[in-house]
DNA sequence: AAAGCTTTTGACACCGGTTTCCTTTTTCGC
DNA sequence: GCGAAAAAGGAAACCGGTGTCAAAAGCTTT
């Protein structure tokens, strides 16, 4: 008789159902090689009991675990969370859970964190978010101890078996564009940090873009800023600030276009009118300020869900995706330049 | 000898170190009674094998595991990460792991996910973020399945050990005294919704803080919002266009104070010349909009660190703690009313 | 040197599942 | 109705740790 208050283990099950417990474990896990009665029986004490397996006791017999990981270091809050969820959809109704494991990107024991925490836990597969996706040697460091992972990044980093990218350089081209058939001539480029990867593929988009429609793009309008939003007010002000004010700013990500706006507005240039500005991201912030912000989403949630599908599931089809479209969220920072 | 290219076990180190597993699972565990000779000696293997005892089998050895939950329902992006750096500050330099669970806090089946999410997982202890950490029946299940839990809210929900709370309602008097300080005299609510106790809270912090100083609030200064982005424009319209204008606004969150800012601009009032706005959260839009929002902060880090070692390590001084203060974010969106 | 403690160590069962391998039962062809 | 193959189910070992308890070793004490 199963001792009460205890939660059942699968020998109550096998003893009240009268088999063994290999059988009651061949009902978990769906054997073929069973008798209609016998299944029944078993799933009625499994219902009855409200028996549901040791998740530790099934890892260490099968040898590994369910459990995902969440390497980042916090690109920005929303994006963080939207993954979360996108993987959460994904193991959704599956024994799988998902560990989170924010780090800093500048310690120089990064590596090694990583490596002790992956040793530690044993996690069934790692996702990694940029900026810190763009560490091949954290890729090498998974590989070597046995742990599936992924990459969110916004361009190809690995091989589509580990890659989760946006198409960062197209959309900022497609944005830029956008700009230029308004009327646009003279736009500006606030230029996300070194050794970005994303920072990289949205220059390369805003110069293809650029040069495509043969206009120049002089030292004076290209600034760089950090990705956060002071960076993002200084750069604006030096751009702003030069002898042939642009018309138009694209900003690498939104913190840095909400720093254009205050920036615009100590100048007392009004937007749309006197200054268009894009951001990317879609990040909060770029509806709550004013006026709401014109910028570039990727479908972070799908993202995520895709990835963590290609962990736990890679024959899907839904985990053979590995690139997503990014897309323009217009709103009123846009307009055609004056005069 | 222990076979190459496989993580080595306990059984490895043993044998290598001519000891009894027990005598390494001691030496793991520091246990006091051993030797010097054979605890170096052991140390030495371990760290040459670069063994690391396996998380699951020590979970099913221990009958209890080092995986701690988080449930929330995304209140903010920028609070749940806060948290869940905070946990990890606590758990740093330790065994556990955070994992993350988003909930849907209008699921028909909430309880009923959480509770086979609980069963599922086998946690050592969740923590409960606002606004579902005011749901009683949450906590009981808990205690029911044997799952430790501690709550965060903005008030004193349940037992010391429970809960890590802010103090909502002092602060936001202190925050609207110190509007009337400044000379105000007709101040609006715009109020979170109903049925959250930090609505609630943040209401009476007003109110107490209005009846204090012998100040009316008429029901057309009182406007009531979902804490989201538009509900707080759609209030604050209501109350600006009310026949006795007010010259300052408290919004229970920073995202309805955004909301704000925008129905002021409509009306071409400038801020805080003509209206002063405080908000609640010190969330980053705060900082983003223009002009940069006054409001009031709480420690969210702190509070998710002292809720984790509530969890893993109640004795110590740390988690102790149970209430923290909010403190006023002074910036730019306030100012004495005019004439 | 033997007895009596205390300290250190190991043998073995156990946690709750899965795997391997073997036995029993059923089905089926002839 | 019989033998063989297939299906169903069980016994025991195993995954990699920890708990119990007793044995061994070391140290006093008489």
């Amino acid at each position: 008789m199963p001792k009460s208050n205890k939660t059942p283990t699968i020998n109550d099950v096998a003893r009240l159902a009268g088999v063994s417990k290999k059988t009651v474990s061949r009902v978990i896990n769906r054997s073929a090689l069973l008798s209609e009665d016998t299944r029944t029986k078993v799933e009625e004490v499994i219902a009855k009991l409200g028996y549901v397996p040791n998740p530790q006791a099934r890892a260490l017999a099968l040898r590994r675990n369910f459990l995902l990981g969440l390497l980042h270091d916090n690109p920005n809050a929303q994006t963080v969370l939207k993954v979360q969820e996108g993987v959460l959809d994904a193991i959704r109704d599956t024994e799988f859970a998902l560990v989170v494991r924010p780090v800093d990107r500048h310690s120089p024991t990064l590596l090694e964190d990583i490596r002790r925490f992956l040793e530690l836990q044993r996690l069934y597969g790692v996702l990694i978010l940029p900026p810190i996706s763009e560490n091949d040697a954290l890729a090498e460091l998974c590989l070597e101890m046995g742990c599936g992972y992924v990459r969110l990044g916004s361009a190809m980093l690995d091989d589509e078996e580990h890659i989760v990218a946006s198409n960062d350089r197209e959309m900022v081209q497609e944005a830029v564009k956008y700009l230029i058939d308004l009327g646009h001539r003279r736009i500006a480029l606030i230029e996300g940090p070194e050794g970005f990867r994303s920072a990289l593929e949205r220059r390369e988009g805003f110069l293809a873009a650029m040069e495509a429609h043969g206009l120049p793009v002089p030292p004076e309008a290209r600034a760089q800023g950090t990705y956060r939003f002071e960076s993002g007010l200084e750069a604006a002000s030096r751009l702003l600030d030069a002898p042939e004010r642009p018309t138009a700013i694209f900003a690498s990500n939104d913190e840095m276009a909400a720093g254009a706006f205050h920036a615009a507005r100590q100048r007392d240039l009004k937007i749309p009118e006197d200054l268009s500005i894009i951001g990317f991201d879609d990040s909060p912030v770029a509806a709550h300020i004013w006026p709401p912000l014109t910028t570039v989403g990727w479908p972070v949630r799908e993202m995520g869900r895709a990835a963590a599908l290609k962990l736990i599931a890679p024959g899907e089809e839904a985990a053979q995706a590995f690139r997503f479209p990014a897309r323009l969220v217009q709103r009123q920072s846009v307009g055609p330049p004056k005069g």
